[in-house]
DNA sequence: CTGAAAGCGCTTACAG
DNA sequence: CTGAAAGCGCTTACAG
C-alpha cells in the first residue's frame, strides 16, 4: 500500500544534460533567445519535452528582478463588490502571466499598512489597493515607502500620483434622486458611509446636484453618514431616517451593505420598500430584483473596475515614466418596484 | 517637480557592514538561531532596525525551499460561499505567516488542471481547492503529478487520500424535508447540481431519508439535476419542476445559485414563495431573510470551512506522514416564512 | 560562537 | 551561436 514514488522536479541541469548542452543554452532556447540555432532549440524543447520541465518560478524571478506577482488587499472579499472586482482583476492579469496575492485588510487600517508592507517584502511586481480611508496615516506611511506601483480603487489620495479607478457615484445617485424628485418625492434621504472618502462624497455631490436643478433644497438631516462602517452602524442609520419627524418618502442606500442596513430598518419597523418607503440601493446584487417590490438600484460594473484596474497596473509596469491615470466608470440608475409616485409626499 | 529619490531595498549584506559582521551572522541573528551571542544579536538588530532591513521573501523561499504561500483555486470568487471560504482560509493562514495566490477555474476543467501545474510552478507549499467535478480527467491527471499537499472542499476523490473538508448536506436538507412533510407537504421538489459531486449526492441522500423517515415516497420527478451549472439551466431546471402536472408544493433549492434560479422561475411565473410554493434555500444570504415572506434556508458557515482547510493544509505541512483527515462540517435547516402548513397539499 | 564557502535554480553579460 | 562564470539575496552545513 505504499504511494507510488513521484518523480523528483526536473532542473534545468537535468535537461541540459539530456540535450547535451549547457544550462544555458536551455535557458536561452526556452526563453525564445534570438541567438539560438534552429538545432539547439530543437534538442532542447525535446529534452525539455520529454523529461516534463517546467522552469522554477521562484528562481526566475530573484534572478530577473521580476516576479509577475500583483498584491490586492481588499477590505474584505466576502463583500460581492470587492469579489467582483478581484474576480475581474484576477482574470485580466491571469492573461497577461501575473498572479494574485489577496489579503483582506478587515478595514483596518493598521492591517491595511502591514499588508502594504509584507506583499512587498514578497516581491510583488505592483499592488491593487482597495484602501478603507484617504487619510490613515499608517497606510499613507506605507504607501510612501512603497517602491513598486499601486493603483487605487474608488479612492483618491491628493499627493500620491497614482493610477486609479473610479466610478461615477455622482452620475448614478443624481439621476435616482432626480427620478424620486420627478416622481413627487420631496423629502428624500441618504444614507453613506464616511464623507472622508471620495464614494461618499461623490454620492452626497449627486444628491445634491438633483435638487439644484430640480430648484428643491434637501431636507434637514437628509443625509446621514455612518462614521466607520458595521452592519449594526448601518441599521442605526437607516432607523435614524426612518424615525425622523417627518420621516423621508424614499431613501437611497449607499452601497449593499448600507441596503441591507435599510431593508433590515424596514423589516424592524414593519415597513415595506416601495409602499411605505421607496427605496433606492448602490449597487445591484441578483436578489434585490427578485423581491417583491423588486428593488430599485444605481448599478455599477465590479468586475469592469478589475479588469480596468489591472490594465492600468500592466501600463505601468511596462513604462514607469507615463503620467498617472484615473479611469472613471460609470454608473447607471435603474428604476424597478421599489421606486415611484410618492404617496405621502408633503406629509 | 521631481519624485524624492525613494531609498534603495537595504540587503543582508549591508547590515553586516554597518554591524560589522558576516551576513552569516546577520541570518542567523535575525533568524532566532540558538548558537548567537546576545552582543552579536543585539548589534545586528540595532544595524537591521536602523537601516529598516526586511528580508526578501523570494531568496528565502529559494534557498529554504519553502515559501510560505498556499494556492486556492476557486470556481468563482464572486459567488459568496466561495468569498467567505477564501476569506476564513485567508485569515487563518495569514496568522501562520502565509499568503494566497488566489485563481479562479471559471468551472473550467481545463483552467482548473493548468492553475494546478501553475500554482506549483510558483512553488506553493501546498494547494486549498473549490474543484468542479470529482471526475474531470485532466483535473486528476494534474493531481496525481502534484508533490505538494492539497486539501480538498467538499469533494471526494476516492483512491487519493486527500485532506478534505465537506458539509454534512445531508443532515440540513433531510431536516427541511422532514419540517416540509410535517407540515403536510407530500410533494417537495428539489434541485441539485450534478449528482457527480458529493454535494448533490448528500443533498440527494437527505431528502430521500426524510420520505423514508416519514414513511413517504417523493413524488415522481421530484429530484431535478442541473447537469452542468448556468444561471439559465438553474431557472429552467426550476422552471420544469414549477410546471409539473401536479406542481409541488415545495420546492427545496441546492445552494444559493440555485436559489436564485428558483426565485427567478418564481417570479416568471408570477408566484410568491410561502404562498404559492413554499421555499427552501441551501445557503443563508442575507436578503434571503429579508425577502417578503423571508426564506427558510440550510445554513452553512463557509468561513469555517475556509479556516478548518487552511487549518489541515497547516498541519499537513507539519507531518507529511500523519493520514489523512477528512472534516465534516454541519448544516442546519432554519425555518422561516416561506415555508409553512401546505395550503394545497395532494393537489 | 563566528566567518567563509557553497548552493537554492535560474538568467545574462562576457568570452570565444 | 555556445559555454563558463557570475550573481539574484538569502541560509546553512562546515571549519575553526
Amino acid at each position: 500500500m505504499e504511494r507510488p514514488d513521484r518523480p523528483q522536479t526536473i532542473k534545468i541541469k537535468q535537461v541540459a544534460e539530456l540535450a547535451g548542452v549547457a544550462p544555458s543554452s536551455v535557458s536561452r532556447a526556452l526563453n525564445d533567445h534570438p541567438d539560438v540555432s534552429a538545432e539547439m532549440r530543437a534538442r532542447v524543447l525535446a529534452a525539455a519535452e520529454r523529461l516534463g520541465y517546467q522552469p522554477n518560478f521562484l528562481a526566475q524571478s530573484l534572478r530577473r528582478g521580476v516576479s509577475r506577482t500583483v498584491g490586492f488587499i481588499v477590505r474584505d472579499i466576502s463583500i460581492p463588490l470587492f469579489a467582483g472586482i478581484v474576480k475581474g482583476a484576477e482574470q485580466a492579469l491571469e492573461s497577461h502571466g501575473y498572479s494574485i496575492l489577496l489579503t483582506n485588510s478587515l478595514r483596518e487600517p493598521a492591517l491595511e499598512a502591514k499588508y502594504i508592507t509584507v506583499l512587498e517584502q514578497r516581491s510583488v511586481d505592483g499592488l491593487i489597493l482597495s484602501l478603507q480611508s484617504e487619510s490613515s496615516p499608517d497606510t499613507l506611511a506605507a504607501l510612501r515607502r512603497l517602491r513598486v506601483p499601486a493603483v487605487l480603487l474608488d479612492r483618491e489620495l491628493p499627493g500620491f500620483d497614482l493610477d486609479a479607478v473610479v466610478f461615477d457615484h455622482a452620475a448614478g445617485v443624481r439621476d435616482a434622486v432626480a427620478s424620486l424628485l420627478r416622481l413627487g418625492h420631496r423629502h428624500v434621504g441618504l444614507v453613506v458611509d464616511s464623507a472622508r472618502i471620495r464614494a461618499s462624497r461623490e454620492r452626497r455631490r449627486g444628491f445634491l446636484r438633483a435638487h439644484e436643478e430640480a430648484g428643491l433644497a434637501p431636507a434637514a438631516g437628509a443625509i446621514v453618514e455612518v462614521g466607520v462602517f458595521s452592519p449594526r452602524a448601518a441599521l442605526e442609520a437607516a432607523l435614524s431616517l426612518l424615525d425622523a419627524k417627518p420621516p423621508p418618502t424614499a431613501i437611497v442606500a449607499g452601497d449593499s451593505q448600507l441596503g441591507v442596513g435599510l431593508l433590515t430598518a424596514l423589516h424592524e419597523r414593519r415597513l415595506r420598500q416601495g409602499i411605505d418607503v421607496d427605496v433606492v440601493v448602490c449597487d445591484d446584487v441578483d436578489l434585490l430584483a427578485l423581491m417583491d417590490p423588486p428593488i430599485s438600484v444605481v448599478q455599477r460594473d465590479a468586475e469592469e473596475m478589475g479588469t480596468v484596474a489591472a490594465q492600468l497596473l500592466v501600463k505601468r509596469l511596462a513604462d514607469a515614466t507615463a503620467p498617472p491615470m484615473v479611469t472613471v466608470l460609470p454608473t447607471r440608475f435603474i428604476p424597478r418596484g421599489s421606486t415611484g409616485p410618492a404617496k405621502r409626499a408633503g406629509t
